[in-house]
DNA sequence: GTGAAAGCGCTAACAG
DNA sequence: CTGTTAGCGCTTTCAC
């Protein structure tokens, strides 16, 4: 691996003017800086991160250390995001897993402290309290998808209540008044956020309802195997006297299991329900037929913001507190107007979808 | 950030002593080996790895490189497995994307190189040949779910052709005689090598067929708009005059596009027809109504097999070539015997599908 | 505009 | 068994 002496003897300088030449470039004779990057360009040299940073008292690495990253797929998006903006900014990621270590962050933690990053973002799974990741002292934290009690570090979560109101907006605008929530587990922050969003949608349109007559537990924990209960009520839902002419699920999986539940008791969807999801994964909600109206989760955007955050804080920002990224509406095929009409694309990859209806 | 010296002035010994006491605990007498653990501990002192891997000659730092990892989440378990195998030996894993920086690896790559990185792992999202990549000379590399036109880097890839005879083999064994394959773009690997282990098993079992016969392209491209026209070939499929009793898929999207196709014109799943998927995507596995019999990619396990190989380059050996990694077929209910007997169950998880079936 | 020396935190080689 | 010295590759004084 060729050395910054390496490149100073081959130029003819001394070392330090190679320094220069790279990091401070005015601060050289272009006619010397020029050959200096003339040489260094041909020996392939590329400084040691490592070497520089312990002579700037500053790594340029920050950590990013998830929960249990694989049960929910899109999570992944969080940490292309993070990616993104970091390597923009020069920085370089490590990442570490909680899982493998028993659910222990300590080890993952001493591991990132020996490489110097110089701060720690912490991901999680689904949208929860996250108080198992205590932020290390000296190592500025941004928390990702979860929250802490003491509510000092800056969070950037889904917004979850605009999501739920914009999911119940659409509903009604298309006419539907009997319109049932099938939620996710109660407990989990998510659900209780969304019911404060689509109560008020209900409310401003002048629709009395509460959390009881509104809402369906379709999942009472976080499992996988939770599928079975989503569907169970789903078929006891449908089977009411008075059936509601729209159902917003909790996520996509939720909505797959509304869908199989309709076509096991012969209604159509939209035509006889319309469907709303979470979620926007979109094998599923593009997969289904018909394609699924859902809410996206704007992982992407959460990571980058972060990921800024973060950096801004080491920076010497303070800005604490939670920042809520909106998540657009994807209307898709699955809702449609309770008189027939139906509901306008707002996107254009729902015309795939669209094609799916009448192949 | 406490150093080595501070440890060392605390104990009463000199720095040299406090890197014995920690990396070669056994020639430093018990009596000061315990009081230099006992102020390190006291300090919170973790090694700076940097200085170390400066002074060693190693970083302690391996890079994983990725292609568009947000495509296909479940890919997500490579880094997961890389992460696992990495972290117990006592690497760091820095993260790389080449999306980011408009299909060029370069930028990462450098940015490895600048780390010291002592070997790259190249993930890519699906199973195909990597000629974008070039493994930079002087850095030890494996590839992971991809290959080399030259082929004299270690490999890691899923051993379709034995997923494919896999498929086969147990739609043989409920006893289908007319089974057909709804591909994947023929010209991706994946089909490639899935049919020959597909025809093998027909052969076997003194079936004749040929890929002209036994196949029907689902899946012209490998872009997210696709699944319309798998609905297509499986509609067109199933409207055949001697229609098939069994349908393996490229993937669980389809396979989901035949459960809507066959909805649409009324034949039971899995009464009428068996299908079998590729990937086991659980999301869609477990969700789908029947639970879907899919052959697993082992992704976690390849991703883990991949960092040994690498580590095992580094420690000298010289282990060229591909290795292809086995996954199971995971039976769920999808799939049934032609007389009408359920297939037999071979893992405990395909119980929750199980329930699904009939609620 | 450029160079010499000192030091970031650590450890291998050589004393003692 | 333990301490001293030198140096990994780089950059910041402080001179010239």
């Amino acid at each position: 691996m060729t050395t910054i002496r390496t490149v100073a003897e081959r130029a003819g300088v001394s070392m330090k003017t190679v320094s220069r030449a790279l990091n401070n470039p005015d601060s050289v004779s272009s006619n010397t800086r020029e050959r200096i990057l003339a040489v260094a360009e041909a020996l392939n040299f590329v400084p040691d991160q490592r070497a520089r940073g312990m002579r700037l008292g500053r790594s340029g690495v920050v950590g990013l250390l998830t929960d249990v990253i694989a049960s929910t797929p899109c999570a992944v998006d969080i940490v292309r995001g993070v990616e993104d903006y970091l390597s923009e900014q020069g920085y370089s990621m490590l990442i570490g897993n909680t899982e493998s270590r028993a659910g222990s962050s300590e080890a993952v933690l001493r591991g990132f402290r020996a490489s110097r990053v110089e701060g720690v973002l912490y991901a999680a799974t689904y949208h929860r309290l996250a108080e198992e990741f205590h932020p290390p002292p000296s190592m500025p934290s941004v928390l990702v998808n979860c929250f802490h009690s003491t509510p000092d570090l800056p969070t950037v979560v889904p917004d979850e209540e605009r999501g739920g109101y914009a999911a119940i907006e659409h509903l009604l605008s298309l006419g539907h008044r009997s319109i049932t929530y099938l939620t996710l587990a109660p407990e989990i922050e998510a659900t209780r956020l969304r019911m404060k969003g689509a109560l008020r949608a209900m409310r401003e349109a002048g629709i009395s309802a509460t959390t009881e007559s509104f809402a369906v537990t379709g999942q009472t924990g976080t499992g996988a195997f939770s599928q079975a209960e989503a569907y169970e009520a789903a078929h006891n839902l449908l089977l009411r006297r008075v059936r509601p002419t729209a159902i917003f699920c909790g996520n996509d999986e939720m909505a797959l299991q509304v869908f199989n539940a309709a076509a096991d008791l012969g209604i159509a969807i939209p035509e006889a329900l319309s469907v709303v999801g979470f979620d926007d994964h979109r094998l599923f909600s593009e997969g289904m037929r018909p394609g699924l109206t859902t809410v996206a989760l704007p992982y992407q955007k959460m990571g980058r913001l972060a990921a800024e955050l973060l950096l801004n804080e080491l920076g010497g920002s303070t800005q604490r507190g939670v920042v809520r990224v909106d998540g657009p509406l994807v209307v898709r095929a699955s809702t449609r107007a309770v008189d027939g009409k139906a509901a306008p694309a707002r996107k254009a990859r729902s015309r795939a979808s669209a094609k799916l209806v009448s192949p």
